[in-house]
DNA sequence: AAGTCGTTCAACCGCGTGACG
DNA sequence: ACGTCACGCGGTTGAACGACT
């Protein structure tokens, strides 16, 4: 497949935009939109291949662009949503009004990536600590098994992070969620949709293959999706389902 | 004051994909 | 079915700027 000239060979301009360059496709588009980006330079009188255009318009000139410093509830976010859905950008511009995907790359790279590897840190050694705390209650007591208690209690006690408890979160969603130790170590996750409908596998698709999804997966009389972890569930797997629970709101 | 280094962010580049003839 | 076009996406670059030495 042949692919059209790049604009840089055709002696259109590059670098950075101009007042006046601003004006003229601010002017175009407001008067006659952008129905073809290719054309609308030439048309416009621009000396800018149609993708300097539309860039310029989408991640710039649009009124629809928020301007200004990223609200924490906006970082938090873009953290949440970065976790479910990797580097997806415009998907998750478009969960956040007013950002452009580029605008949101950019806050990553030079802010959030740093804060997410620490909250990531901070959270492993929180479940370090709870872990020591739970093997000495496991040693004094050996039949007061966790098992014991409704998933629910024990993620609420152990993961909790304030606004990501199952329980008050669930106003806006009716995904029920748990987190467990089997008495062989194994960690389960429950996943339950409170009018018995079956989460879509595509959630945790993005994070495992299909072939780990399977055999680790298990479907309950009572509608529950149990996710069973052995070897293939790495150290970060408590990690990753906490974001997941705050980010499912999102999604 | 001048040079260096690190950070930020607008813009570019190449690729994938869907629409269309 | 195939080739071409146009668009959108994600990765990368580089200019501008501030902090530091």
């Amino acid at each position: 497949m042949v692919r059209a000239p790049c604009c840089d060979k055709m002696g259109l301009k590059k670098g950075p935009w101009t007042l006046q360059e601003d004006h003229i496709l601010i002017n175009y588009i407001n008067m006659y939109g952008h129905g073809n980006w290719r054309a609308l330079p030439k048309l416009a009188g621009l000396l800018r291949c149609g993708k300097s255009c539309r860039l310029r318009w989408t991640n710039y000139l649009s009124p629809d662009i928020k301007r200004g410093n990223f609200t924490r509830e906006e970082e938090q976010t873009i953290i949440q949503l970065h976790a479910a859905l990797g580097n997806r950008w415009s998907a998750i511009a478009a969960r956040l009004p007013g950002r452009t995907d580029n605008e949101i790359k950019n806050v990553w790279h030079t802010y959030l990536k740093k804060r997410a590897v620490n909250e990531h840190e901070n959270f492993e050694q929180q479940r370090d600590t709870l872990k020591e705390e739970d093997d000495v209650v496991v040693e004094s007591s050996p039949s007061s098994s966790s098992s014991n208690k409704p998933s629910s209690e024990i993620i609420n006690n152990n993961y909790s992070g304030g606004h990501n408890n199952p329980q008050t979160s669930s106003n806006t969603s009716d995904i029920s969620s748990g987190i467990s130790n089997d008495n062989g170590g194994d960690i389960q996750i429950l996943l339950r949709n409170n009018n018995s409908q079956l989460m879509d596998d595509d959630f945790w698709s993005e994070i495992f293959s299909a072939g780990e999804i399977s055999s680790m997966m298990t479907t309950t009389v009572e509608g529950e999706y149990k996710y069973t972890s052995s070897s293939i569930m790495h150290d970060d797997m408590h990690f990753w389902f906490n974001v997941f629970t705050k980010g499912d709101e999102l999604l």
